[in-house]
DNA sequence: TATAATTAACTTGTATTCAAGTACACAAGA
DNA sequence: TCTTGTGTACTTGAATACAAGTTAATTATA
């Protein structure tokens, strides 16, 4: 039997094992190898190490040397500050947007929304498929504002905290909660009722902190660190 | 002739290497080989490959491959955006940290003041040193409102600050000037004037961008993306 | 039976070799 | 003089063999 894997270069496979780790195929705190990879994908083990040492660089796996590696557990502290950092800064951004704010970008805004309720709608859909509109719709006012840099930077430290809003996603299935939230954020920006604004991002960044952190002491406890 | 490194194991590397870097001994856009550090650190190019992946990973170097490695050019754009996120975090944790200051933490900024103060004083000092209590000064504040993770995580995101600021210590030999902008910045907090932090704090970040802005066009421009 | 030593089967780390591709100097030809 | 081809010396990528360390089961011993 061969591998359903050809020719993958280097890349690709960084991609992949990344790919798994983020929507929980691979989960945190599972047993990983080189060499059950290696058969894997149909490589020598030197590939695999390749794209073993930056995914640990970028923290998503951990190399215990001469023991073995493994998918990093998620950090419930750190994913936190993630969470205050992305409020203080989207709140700025927001405030700064509905400052000189234009038509266009709440067609846009409304554009998504009418997107993610279809999504919704429909029976069986792809969980990625709205985590990318929910990113989606995030992104357009740091757009907008010039400031899509800063949001790259943000996504860069979403090592822990994509798989958290993956797991909420996936545990409590909250898909039409988030929506309402994004909804209500979007007549806040329309209405520039700033304060508004600043409570609902609030609110709604904190969202899955409070859906989950039940979970977090009972059945999903074996994903956290402590 | 043996090489001055012997026994250096796999991290160990990786850390010179990034020191060099950020200390600018190697230079933005530099080249280097797996082979030249192979011999310089007396060891095969496997532990070396496995640095340069490392540093790679973390925009330090850029490999082309079978072309050649180099250290990466200074990204204005980016190191923009990472001022910009610094002042708005680090200015609401300061506004946080006023409303429940307290004597110790005025005592070690007040400290703090002082060592650089005498370190200046010294003819020859290290600026590697400076640049240590400069961190210090702005992490005090971090540490005292409990967001010591917010600060380890602003750091991950200095592979181009870190060097633009070593850069400005260098080029412009601006001690006094930071100090001065430090010294300020403590005397804002101390008085709880809260609009005075936010001016000093933004002016203070933005203080080495203004210095070298005149430079990056000419004698630093190698040094510089575009 | 309980404990300690041994062994075998795993890890990842390193060195080495070869493969594949690039860059540049240099010479042949128009 | 300019262009083109070619060879050489470099680069990084990948495969392989072995080294060194961990773990856990098994065996020998008290």
């Amino acid at each position: 039997m061969t591998s359903q894997f050809q020719n993958l270069s280097n890349k690709d496979v960084y991609q992949c094992i990344k790919d798994d780790i983020l929507t929980l195929k691979l989960e945190p705190g599972q047993y990983i190898s080189e060499n059950e990879f290696s058969k894997k994908y149909n490589v020598s083990r030197t590939p695999i190490k390749s794209a073993f040492l930056r995914l640990m660089s970028e923290k998503f796996i951990e190399i215990l040397p001469q023991r073995g590696t493994y998918v990093t557990l998620l950090d419930l502290e750190y994913i936190k500050e993630i969470i205050y950092m992305r409020t203080v800064l989207e709140t700025e951004v927001i405030l700064t947007a509905i400052d000189c704010l234009e038509d266009k970008v709440l067609d846009k805004l409304e554009d998504n929304l009418k997107q993610q309720e279809e999504l919704i709608g429909i029976d069986t859909f792809e969980i990625e498929d709205f985590y990318k509109l929910d990113s989606e719709f995030h992104f357009i006012l740091f757009d907008f504002v010039k400031r899509t840099k800063l949001w790259e930077i943000i996504q860069e430290f979403q090592v822990y905290y994509t798989r958290f809003r993956m797991l909420d996603i996936v545990a409590t299935g909250s898909f039409e909660k988030l929506y309402l939230e994004h909804f209500t954020l979007y007549q806040c920006v329309k209405a520039k009722d700033k304060e508004g604004v600043k409570e609902q991002l609030c609110s709604h960044l904190h969202g899955n902190l409070d859906r989950l952190s039940g979970k977090i002491d009972n059945e999903l406890k074996k994903y956290f660190i402590n």
